[in-house]
DNA sequence: GATGAATGAGGATTCATTCAT
DNA sequence: AATGAATGAATCCTCATTCAT
């Protein structure tokens, strides 16, 4: 039963990078990573992955040894680089111009790996045992970095809008917003007549994700300090 | 062959309010809801609904004539209430207080029937072409609806937030950040140390929520009015 | 999961006796058991027992919900005469008369369902868990019963042959004497040249297994009784 | 394509007994001995025998070209020392000590290889084409010898309980009660609270069946003669 | 309307076997 | 002589659906 699976290594991550993996049990990963995507764990057939990698669906089972450690081998390899990127927000300063920093390199990444956002909806729906397993070592930290932070700058957004034991939320809203705009928007380009990963309408898009996401943490939508806390005092 | 389907119905709508179906029609949507909520369209069985309701899988199709019609029965029906809502949003004024009641309206309606969120955004990343179909008919003019007002309001957000052209992105983000909050909240619980859906919790939750979307349409996170007399004047 | 099968029911013990089922059930089960006496448990594909009963593999599963349950109730069919037999023997009083009837009895039910002895060969090789099971309860008594019996009586078998310690022994190696009899011997027709199940054949080697086992328990080989005591003394 | 099989060699006689094989080949044969013994042939996968020689399943068609080479080799092994032995008592005379020690010593041989009675029966059930074909040669004569032996002797046994046309039943008989009992009785431990491969259990069942064959054989049960002079004079 | 049984098309997984390295 | 990967056929089982009762 047991099989020997190639451990991840470091060649993966750059393999997640590029997308156009060589090895074979890159392949599998690619092509499982797209169908899990599109439809969910079990509406994924084993079948359809084996042939969009030309192999036979038997020789699927030589490098993952069930349905179930493909999946969660894609989960890890499609997650771990936005984790790394968590990983190092939290042990950087919050300045604005990180924060900024980060949110855009996460956007970057799923706007490289799109299928990503719309793997993380599909297992958060179906109760994400896997993720949770994956996430709670990361997030934990994050979110408790994020409380001290927020708690010691000034930003106006705490003082004014936010009270400390919402933070947690705050960011994880943060977070279901990115995902949902990547996994969702595509749905509505027929109401917006605009498709959101056309060239023009996903600068668009996520230019107002940026604006979005700075108005929640820090009270403004523009990269430059509106200098707004007197305005409103 | 051809099956009557018992249609809809207007009873239906008061069934999916109670959720305590007696028709046996009724009793069979409201297990199909819950089961395509959680595990989606297919990964829910017929033969699972029929255990649900203690009916043989067989006599399911008495009442739907297939799998197919029945998920998009679950979806009219689920759907429906927050059209409704929707619907008389775009027919009023959209004052702040009218924009505030339909916001808490539509979270009370989630956090009745909870399962809603979560199949709609199952449906969305599906592809959603049935959610698209159902939808875009209410979308389009409640889209159009909101640029027109935002324009002539004079709101804070508007003017010194978003741009016209951002208005349908702002509300659809209002949209999915309410279906993400009551869809993946829950997963976070062990993070968060805490069950969103316990009766404090909830509670918490959903005033966070509420307090985020007034951020993002009104520009501030208080009910009482921050600086709008002149502006709305 | 839970599939209602039809319990065995008093039905069921006739048809194990005529072999002619007519509900789809016992054809199933008559089929079953002829092929998992030939090939065994893991021989013995779901496939074949379908082909065999004109019925879809498929359909297999309206009946018993999975081959290791079909397997449990052909074993549990099979064996429940000879443990009647057994049962019955343990109560009744044990003279030499009701021993020759019983042995007689359980030849013949074997003659009658010839798949049943290499059935139970096959379990016992495969570790027996499932007999175990079922057949614990019944040896246990039986065995106890054939020592206390054969200690008050004045059998010159166990006076002079057998240490009361032995007893059991001797009951279970009468019991695979038999099974291994209607098991084995087919296999050897090509060194015998003759097949023991054909008509005279049969009968021979009945007779021949009747005084075996007449000569291991009571120390002679007629029916009538030799009165050897003395003539050893 | 063709594969020169390693031809059995003298030295195959000697792993069979030491049963601590060096070459690959006697470890690949010593690991299929167990499994089919206990698994039957359809039941034991390559896969499994590679494992336990930790080997690649490919490797062991280096050694023998199929599952069914295999499983022959493994079956003409574990026979052989089994037929050495009947082959000497078919040219020895048979006296009672003869018999006596080629039972004992054939009881022996199962002890120290108690995987082949179990590999024997499974092949008996399997229909035995394999065994067939190896036995025939060894067992007719045997068999023959055993008719003329006995009509020549005066053995009590024969005059009084047997006829001569059962005398070759009678040796399979004392086969198949060996091969049953050490097949079948470990089964037996839960009934009889003691585990037969236990050293004391182990004892006193084969000497229990020592004294069944020689009841069976010469119609008494103590090594010493206990009225023979005349008889056999 | 309900049911039990039937069906054919998959679905995941295993298996014996092959073959390039 | 060993290995990893490939293959096609099977294997057990599930599924949506149908239909006679």
């Amino acid at each position: 039963m047991a099989l020997k699976e190639t451990p991840p290594s470091s060649e993966e991550n750059a393999e997640a990078a590029v997308s156009a993996s060589v090895t074979t049990r890159g392949r599998i990963l690619d092509a499982a990573e797209v169908l899990f995507a599109n439809n969910g764990f079990s509406g994924t057939a084993m079948r359809d992955i084996a042939r969009t990698v030309n192999l036979n669906p038997g020789s699927l089972y030589n490098h993952f040894s069930s349905k179930q450690v493909l999946y969660e081998a894609v989960l890890e390899r499609g997650l771990r680089p936005m984790f790394d990127l968590l990983d190092g927000l939290a042990e950087s300063e919050w300045t604005q111009e990180q924060l900024d920093a980060s949110m855009d390199a996460m956007m970057a990444h799923f706007a490289r790996r799109p299928h990503i956002p719309r793997l993380l909806l599909h297992e958060a729906l179906a109760g994400g045992e896997e993720l949770t397993r994956i996430a709670s070592g990361w997030l934990q930290p994050l979110y408790a970095r994020a409380v001290a932070t927020f708690r010691d700058s000034g930003s106006r957004a705490i003082r004014e809008d936010w009270e400390e034991s919402e933070l947690p939320l705050l960011i994880s809203a943060a977070h279901y917003l990115i995902l949902g705009h990547f996994a969702v928007a595509p749905m509505l380009k027929e109401v917006f007549g605009e498709d959101p990963f056309s060239p023009g309408g996903f600068e668009r898009q996520t230019g107002f994700l940026r604006k979005i996401l700075r108005l929640l943490l820090f009270g403004h939508t523009t990269g430059r300090k509106p200098e707004p806390a007197i305005a409103r005092g």
